[in-house]
DNA sequence: TTCCATAAACGAACGGCGTTCGCATCGAGC
DNA sequence: GCTCGATGCGAACGCCGTTCGTTTATGGAA
């Protein structure tokens, strides 16, 4: 069942969430995929085994108060990172039961560092729950983009300039600011958009 | 091909989107799936002509400068309703280009909110992003919520009791905060925690 | 009115998906 | 040496999105 697992996060790591199939995985261990359901219950108890074992590897710093906002951002980019080595795989995370054993340890580190910080008890409960939505979401679509620019024929390679071009050729007069601001609309290399966000939300939590 | 696209979402507005299927849909209009594919190029264009009627009954206000934060919380629980009224269907949108006119239109006007609020351009910029990110997100780790609770054979009827026990039966030396923090964690009626994180976001933006 | 070109609609099928069922196969206990 | 229970797997089921070749309907020309 460890191999089980093993294989399936290579599939991923190689090809894509969506290219993890039973079958795919079952030729990939040389049998059938009807062999699977003696280790597996199901697709969905896969796939939680693999979140499990993707929040297993996530290291997690020991609290300091002085430095909250940097570990926040530490085990968000962390997170970040692990889903990103298997594109497509936080399609199953929003899926995933929110008890899983190991997504609490990460939930219970991110409190311990809200906490620490001197986040109020109850900002800090249901910011544990934005981070980890937001991380989630930010990486499925990354990884919706790059699966897109890969396999449709030609046309979707959104680079930036040709997403420039295309914003700037919108109707200047339906779309003034959008046009006005096409410059920063399509700004951000690398991460920026998420070091972003997540610097909106953590701001967010010290102001209060 | 207006008619399939209103069929579709009153297929998705009783049954969910993942019933929404080609065959589905050709049988609730008595005829054959092969007959949809001369008015929809793809299951990927039905679903971005689903996404572009979605936001295109949205109302966008006229910016004021006084209440930018109220006219930013108004449109996304606009676009959260909308999103909660098909239930599921958030799933298209992260899939969606970002390129639709009637997604743009509503990025044009909570960018026009925004600068009208005196939020920086790049900042502005990258809010709507996360913004438009945060409340597909959302949306869709609600609908997948329901979607359990309905299908699943009982025991995933997870209400805040059970959920509220679960918790606190964690170990409480490997958990401490999560245990401690018990009620705080599953504490939020209706969409307090959709509230809360859009005040994060909002509170970030109005403090830079 | 008749005829035919053209476009729209459709029945049937293809390949692939997750999952199940019942038969082989094999090792352990008598 | 023989039986018997567990394990593994080939084949099949009922779905899915999509395509292909044919049938049907339409509307302008003769």
């Amino acid at each position: 069942m460890e191999q089980v697992v093993d294989t399936a996060l290579g599939v991923i790591a190689t090809e894509g969430y969506e290219a993890l199939t039973m079958r795919r995985l079952a030729g990939e261990l040389d049998t059938g995929p009807a062999s699977l359901y003696a280790h597996v219950v199901n697709k969905a108890d896969l796939d939680e085994l693999l979140i499990g074992r993707l929040f297993a590897e996530l290291a997690l710093p020991e609290p300091d108060p002085a430095a909250w906002r940097e570990q926040l951002r530490d085990v968000c980019a962390g997170m970040r990172d692990q889903y990103l080595r298997y594109p497509g795989i936080s399609r199953a995370t929003l899926a995933a039961a929110p008890t899983d054993v190991e997504i609490l340890r990460v939930g219970e580190g991110l409190l311990a560092i809200l906490l620490t910080g001197g986040v109020a008890p109850q900002a800090a409960a249901w910011a544990v729950d934005a981070l980890l939505l937001y991380v989630a979401a930010y990486c499925l679509e990354l990884s919706i983009a790059h699966q897109r620019a890969a396999h449709e024929d030609t046309a979707w390679v959104v680079d930036r300039d040709e997403l420039l071009r295309r914003v700037t050729a919108l109707p200047a007069a339906a779309f003034p600011h959008t046009t006005r601001l096409a410059a920063e609309l399509t700004a951000g290399e690398g991460h920026d958009r998420f070091d972003f966000t997540l610097g909106l939300m953590i701001d967010g939590l010290a102001s209060r």
